[in-house]
RNA sequence: GCCCGAAUGGUGGAAUGGUAGACACGAGGGACUUAAAAUCCCUUAGCUAUUGCAGCUGUGCGGGUUCGAGUCCCGCUUCGGGCACCA
């Protein structure tokens, strides 16, 4: 019998279908442990080598932690809603449904194939009704819940309406889009539809008009995680800015918790700095400018509060309703023109055009501080989303009020020592003030951290302002104009939202006859038949994004078939939250706040026990393709080998990387390729070989550079497969996928398998393990354990390779030894372990390995009964030397002067000092 | 512009402050074979040498700390990632 994984492997995926050796349950009297993988959405491409990287990863994780004693929950799901499927239903008319089932099908039978450790009794996808109705459900919950700013914590909207009614927004503490006053009085006064309007300033899921990205080839809004540079991340379609009705979660609200968060759990630095940076927290002061001649009172946001003195001029965002208020008639034609052409820009013309422009409103506001008098003007470098939409101006110390006030020929006062501002702006926080004294407040002399300080004091105290802590995080965007989501479960009652109740959801996404947009611009439910209440009402025509379905999925594996609750309390008190979570870092910005918001959410709620949705996280690299490429020589059909192609005028063409090997062109199967290359000639080069050149690029069709994860089982088989991509890198770390080296893999799992059998041969005794046998094993288990917890899989990989091969030559055939050592291999290799384990080993057949216990390994077999110094004069390793271990110091440093080596190095020298490092090197430091 | 991270042979990559280049690929040489495949063995950082098996230089660049630095500190360069008219 030879090592042939296409027998043994589907015949062992078959076993443990049939033992359910997968399934898990809550089971109080073991430890648990949640591996869980980012779930994918099923594009049509299927799988790619790249795809199962981070799954291999945490099944080996799951798998070790198995062996360990602990129970493991380890599922798999789909993130099924999303844009592609409906693109492909709109030019093919196909049912988004269908495709995604297909595509499911498909990525089941690729896992499948590689023999992942998932419970798939608790697989699930998004947009299955019993999965989404909690999502709906969690919808309905944000909607009826208010930011309490004082407990910190999400509170039921009804609390926050009895306050309205006794007091008003008096003493109101809670997170608000606007800032509004009115009393209980003028509460109790308003209709339905003005109280629904008033509350949606504070529920946590709110309709609003927000200036939204608008990508009109999509035909939908996106969030802001979705559009990069003014383009949609999606298809790279231009994105504009417009206002619109939308519903929103009040994610801001819980911005300083998703920072704060941060500091609880173990994620790697550079991603928490991600979400550090996309929060976006500075602090600063709020001030108060009138405007002169009216009672406009202008806020305005700065975290620069000492270089008030310098203020020469203000400007408004086009966007800001501060806008019409101030803008004087005579200057009011100018300003409508400006804020015009601004909206017509795409936010992608925007950020092109460095250009300064604006206009002058024919205002001037007061400085609270100098009392000065100075012109507010609108321009587009002020964003209306952040702050409030208004600045103070200091062209002496920011660069772009600097570039303003040259362009318009406003003045630049320096407030800082030295600082030369001739030429452009100073714009460190460092130095000594100048220029900086009012009629009741002195700034100079003092270090601008100082007079940051004192300033704000100082507004404080004479309430011209406030101290204030403001967020980048915006609140997201959670209407989509498309078919292929989860409906909301609303319906209007005189333009007044109301909430389904729970007893009717799921409300079923319903059939449509066409999936574009209605000819008058409603999202395609608008098609739908009979979408409205039984009374009559319309039902919402937007649904929910595609983070909507991915925001609390790793709660429902916790209990998937439970149909009262999103996850029982019972089975959320066991799995409570996900141990380690390894995933892309493309989501570090979008569902990985998304997930963290909600689960803090429901958290508020009591629903979850644990603050944090996912403990520990990695991030796994992304795999890259690697192209090849052939030369034509121009004008030919003629290619030429890369080693030759500079003696010719050539072309490079990308070339199918599946008819290559190790950069070898199989010549025949390219003419078999495609028909232009049927009569191909080649150039070889002098060993008769046609070698492609390469280049690391996505890995894409177009490219021809896709490998199929199915092509590379069946010829090699899965644990090849694994172990290969573990071998390939660090786990972090991006890299191309590079065929090449795949046989060295395989090499070893043949040469592993000899450790057992020799053709038909069963090799392993019941002899007594050698001092080196156990030495061998051992060394492995203890490296192994140690790289598997510090996620080093690279590292194992190799040391399982150089045990292998020193077991080889030790001719070990010992049960004692290979037992434990297809344990410790069987995270990594599941199948050929099984396999050994059942046949070689003689387990029976309801004694699977994946439940052995993992061997400890023990330092006495590792102890060495002599070590090897070496020995080093300045710090240059010279000669090595063995000593007995348990040589003490002074032995050592008498041995290494005395050796025979030493002469040498110590002639016409004298010994200043030796130092002796146990076990390893003696120093000897000479001048 | 700000904030992270990285830089080691022909290639992917190893190295708790302690003999840099583990392991693998590729390449070269050899064994077995009618031949090929497969398998096995040897060599493989560079430069001097050389059968005394040694010497010198080497982890992007320049400094520093240390008996000893790929590893720690300071200053650069280049590449990758994140944020970005965020006041």
């Amino acid at each position: 019998m030879n090592y042939n994984p296409q027998d043994i492997e589907p015949r062992r995926q078959q076993y443990w279908r049939d033992k359910q050796t997968y399934k898990v349950e809550a089971d109080a009297t073991r430890p648990k442990f949640y591996v869980l993988d980012m779930f994918p959405y099923p594009s049509g491409a299927g799988l790619h080598v790249g795809h199962p990287l981070g799954y291999i990863a945490s099944d080996i994780y799951s798998r070790y932690k198995r062996l360990r004693g602990f129970n493991v929950l380890h599922p798999m799901g789909y993130d099924a809603y999303g844009l592609p499927a409906e693109q492909y239903a709109i030019r093919t008319g196909q049912h988004p449904e269908k495709t995604t089932t297909d595509n499911i099908a498909r990525y089941r039978s690729q896992l499948e194939k590689i023999g992942f450790s998932y419970d798939w009794s608790r697989e699930l996808r998004t947009c299955d009704p019993e999965y989404y109705k909690w999502t709906q459900w969690a919808f309905k919950r944000m909607f009826e819940s208010y930011y309490d700013t004082d407990a910190d914590a999400a509170r039921p909207i009804s609390e926050l309406v009895a306050h309205l009614e006794a007091h008003g927004t008096d003493e109101l503490h809670a997170a608000a889009g606007k800032d509004v006053e009115f009393t209980a009085a003028q509460w109790q006064a308003m209709d339905e539809k003005q109280r629904s309007d008033a509350l949606m300033n504070w529920r946590l899921a709110y309709l609003g008009n927000s200036m939204v990205n608008w990508c009109p080839a999509l035909g939908t809004v996106l969030a802001n995680d979705e559009v990069s540079e003014g383009l949609s991340l999606r298809g790279g379609h231009p994105v504009e800015q417009k206002m619109m009705y939308q519903w929103c979660l009040r994610v801001s609200a819980y911005a300083g918790r998703l920072l704060k968060g941060l500091e609880t759990i173990d994620w790697t630095d550079s991603l928490k700095e991600t979400q550090r940076n996309w929060i976006g927290r500075s602090e600063g002061a709020e001030m108060h400018f009138a405007v002169e001649g009216s009672d406009v009172v202008l806020d305005i946001f700065t975290t620069r509060a000492d270089t008030v003195f310098g203020v020469t001029f203000m400007v408004l965002a086009p966007e800001s309703a501060y806008v019409d208020m101030v803008t004087t008639p005579e200057r009011r034609e100018a300003v409508q023109a400006y804020v015009e052409a601004t909206r017509r820009k795409t936010e992608r013309e925007r950020l092109i055009d460095k250009k300064v422009s604006g206009e002058f409103t024919g205002a001037y506001a007061i400085n609270p501080l100098s009392g000065k008098r100075v012109p507010v003007y609108v321009s587009d470098y002020v964003l209306a989303g952040y702050g409030t939409g208004a600045i103070m101006a200091v062209p002496a110390h920011d660069s772009r009020d600097y570039a303003f006030a040259r362009h318009f020929g406003l003045p630049v006062i320096p407030l800082i020592e030295g600082a030369d501002v001739s030429e452009e702006s100073f714009d460190a926080k460092s130095g000594k003030m100048i220029n900086s004294a009012g009629p009741e407040l002195d700034l100079n002399g003092m270090e601008v951290a100082d007079a940051i300080a004192a300033a704000k004091r100082f507004i404080e105290e004479k309430g011209i302002g406030r101290v204030k802590v403001n967020y980048r995080l915006r609140d997201a965007i959670f209407s989509r104009q498309r078919y292929w989501g989860e409906p909301f479960p609303v319906y209007y009652k005189d333009g007044v939202p109301h909430l389904l109740p729970d007893s009717e959801l799921p409300l079923l996404l319903p059939e449509i006859s066409s999936y574009k947009p209605t000819a008058d611009g409603e999202p395609p439910l608008a098609h739908a038949e009979g979408w409205h209440t039984p009374e009559g009402y319309r039902l919402e025509l937007n649904t929910m994004p595609g983070f909507a379905g991915s925001s609390a999925y790793y709660l429902r594996y916790m209990d998937p078939h439970n149909s009262e609750a999103l996850v029982g309390r019972e089975a959320n008190a066991y799995w409570r939250s996900v141990d380690l979570y390894i995933g892309g870092t493309e989501h570090a910005t979008g569902h990985l706040i998304y997930s963290r918001f909600w689960n803090k959410f429901l958290y508020d709620l009591g629903e979850v026990v644990e603050d944090e949705p996912f403990r520990k996280l990695i991030n796994q690299g992304m795999i890259q393709g690697r192209s090849n490429f052939v030369y034509r020589i121009k004008d030919t059909n003629t290619y030429v080998s890369a080693d030759l192609k500079d003696s010719y005028d050539t072309t490079a063409i990308h070339v199918d990387v599946n008819i290559v090997s190790n950069d070898v062109l199989d010549t025949e199967a390219f003419r078999k390729w495609m028909p232009e290359y049927a009569d191909a000639e080649f150039v070889l080069n002098a060993d008769g070989k046609y070698i492609c050149g390469w280049a690391v690029e996505k890995m894409s069709k177009s490219m021809f550079n896709v490998v199929n994860p199915d092509d590379i089982v069946e010829r090699y088989g899965a644990d090849t497969l694994r172990l290969y991509e573990m071998f390939l890198g660090p786990l972090e770390q991006s890299k191309p996928w590079d065929t090449n080296g795949i046989d060295g893999v395989n090499r070893f799992l043949k040469k592993f398998w000899g450790l057992y059998y020799k053709g038909d041969t069963l090799l392993v005794d019941d002899s007594e393990p050698t001092a080196d046998n156990l030495r061998s094993l051992h060394k492995l288990i203890k490296k192994v354990g140690a790289d598997i917890e510090a996620f080093s899989f690279n590292t194992s990989v190799a040391a399982f390779m150089i045990c292998i091969n020193e077991l080889s030559q030790q001719k070990c055939h010992s049960r004692a030894v290979l037992e434990p050592l297809a344990v410790v291999l069987c995270p990594f290799a599941p199948h050929i372990a099984e396999e050994l384990w059942h046949t070689a080993l003689g387990h029976d057949d309801n004694d699977s390995i994946v439940d052995a216990a993992w061997p400890e390994y023990s330092e006495e077999y590792l102890r060495e009964s002599s070590v090897t110094y070496a020995v080093s004069f300045n710090g240059k390793a010279r000669f090595s030397m063995p000593m007995p271990a348990d040589a003490d110091a002074a032995a050592v440093e008498a041995a290494a002067l005395a050796h025979e080596s030493s002469a040498r190095w110590l002639e016409g020298k004298t010994v200043r000092k030796v130092i002796v490092v146990p076990g390893k090197i003696v120093n000897i430091v000479v001048g």
